[in-house]
DNA sequence: CCTCCGCCTTGATCCAGCGCAAAGCGGCCG
DNA sequence: CGGCCGCTTTGCGCTGGATCAAGGCGGAGG
């Protein structure tokens, strides 16, 4: 592996920083594909991984650490269409360009994919382009169960769908830290900070979950699942 | 057009009217590729093509006409997460059951496909595999771009933005009859009727649009166009 | 021709969530 | 240890869009 594998236009924050793993080589992108071997490479806290517009040179699997994609429109509002958490991919776009911008929540450890090189293997080897198609269409499952959310449901059903959610890609246990700030959350829910703050406090007063940092909760999960009805 | 070539199963509101077409065929999936065949088939206004939770049977690629796929909650709100026209796919599903209800908004001609023959084809044909990579992924892209829509965007900005979507896939002439009513239109843009309805008498009241019957529309697309600003 | 029925428009009022402002609350750095 | 800074919470008034309530309008059927 040398300098080409590594995201060097993808991450202008980083221009001339550029590690050149010489002979690192582990993880691959499916199991079963020794071919489609990933750099890791790692990102700070609110560091860029790519920007819209970007080509879309490489493709990225989460180790540890979490990452989110989002859009901005010119005057700032911005909505967040994905956290990736570790074993998740992201990256991949239809066109040459990137259509989002991704940036790390907290500090994160990737492995850095060739997009040319997984289109090639996918164009050699069946059952990896049929696995690609069904990440596609598991991803797009997601973002229509999302447009629901966005487009009909109230403030508090947001919030405990989110919360759900979080909790189950955390290992479901109903206690976790929120890997995010308040203002990734609410864009990601379509809502303001402060409407977010203060339906947590609401879900809290009415015993539905536990606060002890601002970003540790403890759900009661049957409570706010009646949150959602339906 | 006989018995086991219709959607049964995909059409409980036609059960027991299944027509099973002995040997047409005419119209693929992909244009390079006959094994995959599509058996016409109609359905009327306001005609289910299948139900949220239905066994996903069957693909549909949309010949005449138009089809909208939703999602509905159970007290009723509903969030329309695409309209399919003339040429476009739909019914795909990662996994082995419909998410979404899909229903015909005028009579519309489809030609349907066997989702487990698809899946036979695409599993020893890697181009096939990609096609079908290809499409989901521009899905998803789409539906990343709703989002942004539903989450952040306010009404006027979701009224103008779709009359230009509806404009460019209807030929992009800047005079088309809308294919839908203003409660699929608000369903979709996660509006009221009213809203709907109320922004596009402003709209036109700005002179952006001409309005000659309540689905004819002739856009200004400039100043449409600004109202969108990014 | 008239009537009925859906769809659409418009007006009036309401309210969920927004925007602003200010005060807590850690954590980090000096 | 203290001060600063960024994140979060909370209060308060505002507003965009929802909701409720009439009409209008056009096509189908008698």
């Amino acid at each position: 592996m040398t300098a080409e594998m590594t995201p060097t236009t993808s991450s202008p924050a980083r221009a001339g920083v550029r590690p050149v793993p010489a002979v690192v080589h582990e993880g691959g992108l499916f199991a079963d594909c020794p071919e489609l071997i990933g750099t890791p490479f790692t990102y700070a806290r609110d560091e860029e991984v790519y920007g819209e517009g970007e080509e879309a040179e490489f493709v990225y699997k989460v180790v540890g650490g979490a990452v989110c994609t989002y859009k901005v429109l010119s005057d700032g509002r911005r909505q967040i269409t994905g956290f990736h958490l570790a074993g998740d991919l992201f990256g991949f776009e239809h066109g040459a360009v990137h259509r989002h911008t991704t940036e790390a929540l907290a500090d994160t450890r990737v492995l850095v994919f060739s997009r040319a090189q997984i289109e090639r293997v996918a164009a050699g080897r069946v059952d990896v382009a049929c696995r690609l198609w069904s990440l596609a269409a598991r991803g797009l499952g997601h973002a229509q169960d999302h447009m629901l959310l966005l487009g009909r449901r109230s403030a508090v059903e947001r919030v405990a769908a989110f919360l759900l959610d979080v909790d189950a890609r955390l290992g479901g246990t109903g206690r976790f830290a929120l890997p995010m700030t308040r203002r990734d959350i609410a864009d990601y829910l379509g809502l303001t900070i402060e409407t977010v703050s203060r339906t947590l406090s609401q879900l809290e007063s009415e015993g539905a979950l536990l606060r002890t940092g601002s970003r540790d909760v403890a759900l009661r999960r049957g409570q706010i699942r009646r949150c959602i009805e339906v």
